[in-house]
DNA sequence: TATTGAAGTTGAACTTGTTCAACTATTTTC
DNA sequence: GAAAATAGTTGAACAAGTTCAACTTCAATA
């Protein structure tokens, strides 16, 4: 079942019942995303939300100066979007791009806002992840601000081996807040 | 009415019926937290939710190397807790702490739960709240990255003026995660 | 297979931000 | 109102991280 995934991802978060769970499936479509396709560019408004189930995709920005920013790398059960886009129906300020051929499963915004009147638990699963990923940014912060940048590259490479090692390391340094070139200062060292 | 800056909150989020507006304050019990007190301190499990109507609160941890490192400010308006300590019964990593005499609306972890059971719509609330939330610490991750100490302080003292003016340098400071001498350079140079 | 282009490496000079220490306000507290 | 603690300032030496440029390696493609 292509569902199987999300299903899984479900169940850890929230107790639907059998029906509830069919229901919620079927708002979801696979759709596969070659690599370095964008499945979001910058500019456009967000107009869907998905839940990888193969391959990783990155999810960053382009600031002012130019530098990319990636502010998360979504693999298999991760979900990609930018909320504020989504939200709020405004041009993203995110890039969401594909680093290896991937499959995700979509559901649109007409769609989302259907499924939260009809599945009224979808509300607790939602606010739940919301829940979980805010305390991965709040940490992610508190890194930032009190590790060294090779002490953040431990962590990140630890903590996640299987997205790390999918990575140039021009990705990883944008996601560490660094150059490229001294990541690769860094990675010589140790 | 003790509740008014609550209930004009939700509904700038949710619409609620009056019925609902009622049931929902009613878990809420004035506190009164007097300057410098700790609402919560790290290694405590946090066991509640709060909702600031007077004064202001600063939320941080202390690291390894004994560096306060603030997450955020809460004034009025504004929500205080640990969310993974509260939603894990696990200790907290935070501190909250007063920063001058304060008032907060608070709802008990027990009271919480019961509060999404009773009022539905309280879900589709805090999801929706904690979105928003998501979007303020993507944002802040990706002014850490692609701005300088001197722009996220400019930045900082622009689009937060009524609570810059109620901190030290040293509490800004760990706010930016810079050192209270750097910004004290900086705010010379400008 | 040759060619192009992108990714990684290295070094030197530079900028940003830290550390430590000494000093000067400014608050708290008794 | 004096004493003590806390907050802010400044400078000099230092460390962390950037920039730029040149070079190497690897992968993609004609």
């Amino acid at each position: 079942m292509i569902h199987d995934l999300l299903l899984n991802h479900i169940n850890k978060n929230a107790k639907f019942s059998k029906v509830e769970q069919e229901e919620f499936c079927r708002f979801f479509q696979k759709k596969a995303i070659l690599k370095k396709q964008f499945i979001l560019e910058q500019g456009q408004v967000c107009k869907f939300e998905g839940f990888v189930t193969k391959g990783c995709f990155r999810i960053f920005t382009i600031d002012k100066k130019g530098n990319e920013n990636t502010l998360y790398f979504a693999a298999k059960d991760w979900w990609l979007m930018d909320i504020d886009s989504f939200m709020n129906h405004k041009p993203s300020e995110l890039n969401i791009q594909a680093l290896e051929d991937s499959e995700v499963l979509i559901i649109t915004q007409k769609d989302k806002l259907t499924l939260y009147d009809t599945i009224p638990n979808a509300e607790k699963l939602f606010r739940i992840m919301f829940q979980k990923s805010i305390v991965a940014w709040q940490r992610r912060i508190i890194r930032n601000h009190s590790l060294t940048a090779k002490e953040r590259y431990s962590h990140f490479i630890t903590n996640y081996p299987e997205i790390a090692t999918k990575l140039t390391d021009r990705q990883t340094s944008s996601y560490l807040g660094i150059t490229h070139e001294f990541l690769s200062k860094i990675k010589k060292q140790s």
